[in-house]
DNA sequence: CGAACCCTTGACAGAAATCAACTAAGGTGG
DNA sequence: CCACCTTAGTTGATTTCTGTCAAGGGTTCG
């Protein structure tokens, strides 16, 4: 592992309180890797025997059923992921892909147990982590049962430039195919939809999103602290750190 | 708070194996309340001050956005709601409202954070069962992103089987309509979806289930352990302990 | 008995998935 | 450098699914 990675996670929400020495001891029981682009790193089902810290890249966690496949989120660093395998050591619920070459830490999840046991710091952020990730699924799940497809993608449009500080224009930070499965719907839809949203103060072009008028897109998006959440988002910007992205 | 409650209680998953004296002084500053069917005892966005701890009745978790509802989950005793709000002492991000008059214990959220840094085996539990709270939404949420409606309808009514011993015929445990919302669609919706599965291995008849060809039920269904779980659902049925509802 | 309320059914409108064709952009190999 | 291939994205036509509106049956409860 490169010694200067080890000041970046450190500084990760997740490790900045613990005690050193518990640090050293679950970092020295770690392994660095660093996968290529489009590799399933993680199948749904399988043992979770590692907590996973994305230092460079970006990484999709989709689920599969019957053929049939859809994005739950896409990580970015710095941030972990799979904290609730971990900690039940259970299988895990979804799969994993590298959408760019990725580096990444692999703390093994027994490790962090036995550490869980006898650091309290360090208890109270995985506990505060995991809340936190339950919370942005709970908002993410609200946002598909309450709104409708163009109200997700009103919202998600409008979400987005929040986090970079209301910018007026910013480049999406995935490919539109993903983007409409993580928010439900198919490609072809999400084409028509943003086309549509056109009239409604938000033009896209490209990778490239333009707010033209803020105020017609609030008034479409009805954005709510209680679903786009005042934290940052699943599918997030990768602006990080803070805000970190949490997911389990 | 009467004293034949607390050993349940203290069975619970959660209390189970914390230290008596922890245990004692968090329930010494709880209040035992009952509350009438149909109340609306906590409203979105309001802030987590307690913990919520079922023992008889029914409560109703769900979501409102824009005059628009949705029903997240229905909690039954004995276990534990909101527990990630008090956690992260953040707003709760659904409604709760009583489906039957029901008592409930409320535990100060900033006890519980409280003696959570002090008591291992308590933080232990905490985490525990955040990390199943979690995952159990995250199994709902690739229900619905996974399988079209007629597919959640029949998983539902496979699992609520299933979790009853393979019972060959069951009484649905909530009212269609609220069973309607959970799955995500219109109670119209339902009744017609309801109607095409006689022909794929389950009848309903008024709140009675029949199933009367399995395999073919589960040939539609195609239930998967990373979906429908090993553990009950959150529409569950009461059973209880165990299993045990989790719902943070 | 009447008033709600749940559930069902039908008719219709709207939304979304599917299938197919086409464009554009990026990468590869000659 | 160009031809070719692959893939993302778009667009159109069509079908399927789902929500909405309206009406009626059944049940419960005051």
């Amino acid at each position: 592992m490169r010694p200067d990675d080890l000041p970046e996670v450190r500084r990760l929400p997740l490790f900045q309180k613990m005690e050193a020495a518990n640090f050293d001891e679950l970092v020295g029981k770690s392994y660095m890797q660093t996968f290529p682009a489009g590799l399933e790193m993680i199948r749904q089902g399988d043992p979770a025997d590692f907590l996973h810290v994305m230092l460079e890249g970006a990484v999709e966690l989709y689920a599969k059923w019957g053929g049939r496949e859809c994005t739950m989120a896409v990580v970015r660093p710095v941030s972990t992921f799979i904290l609730a395998a971990c900690i039940k050591d259970a299988p895990y619920l979804m799969s994993a892909r590298t959408l760019e070459r990725s580096r990444i830490i692999l703390i093994p999840s027994a490790g962090l147990r036995e550490i869980f046991r006898r650091d309290t710091e360090f208890a109270v952020s995985v506990v505060t982590e995991l809340a936190a990730s339950f919370r942005s699924i709970v908002r993410n799940t609200k946002g598909l049962k309450l709104r409708n497809s163009r109200e997700r993608v009103a919202s998600y449009l409008l979400r987005q430039s929040r986090l970079l500080d209301d910018a007026p224009s910013y480049r999406l930070p995935v490919e539109k195919r993903l983007l409409a499965s993580y928010l439900g719907m198919t490609p072809e839809n999400l084409s028509r939809t943003i086309k549509t949203l056109e009239d409604h103060g938000v033009k896209v072009d490209g990778m490239r999103v333009i707010i033209t008028d803020r105020k017609k897109l609030v008034d479409l998006a009805q954005p709510d602290t209680l679903i786009d959440g005042p934290d940052p988002d699943a599918l997030g910007t990768g602006s990080s750190l803070p805000p970190v992205q949490r997911w389990a």
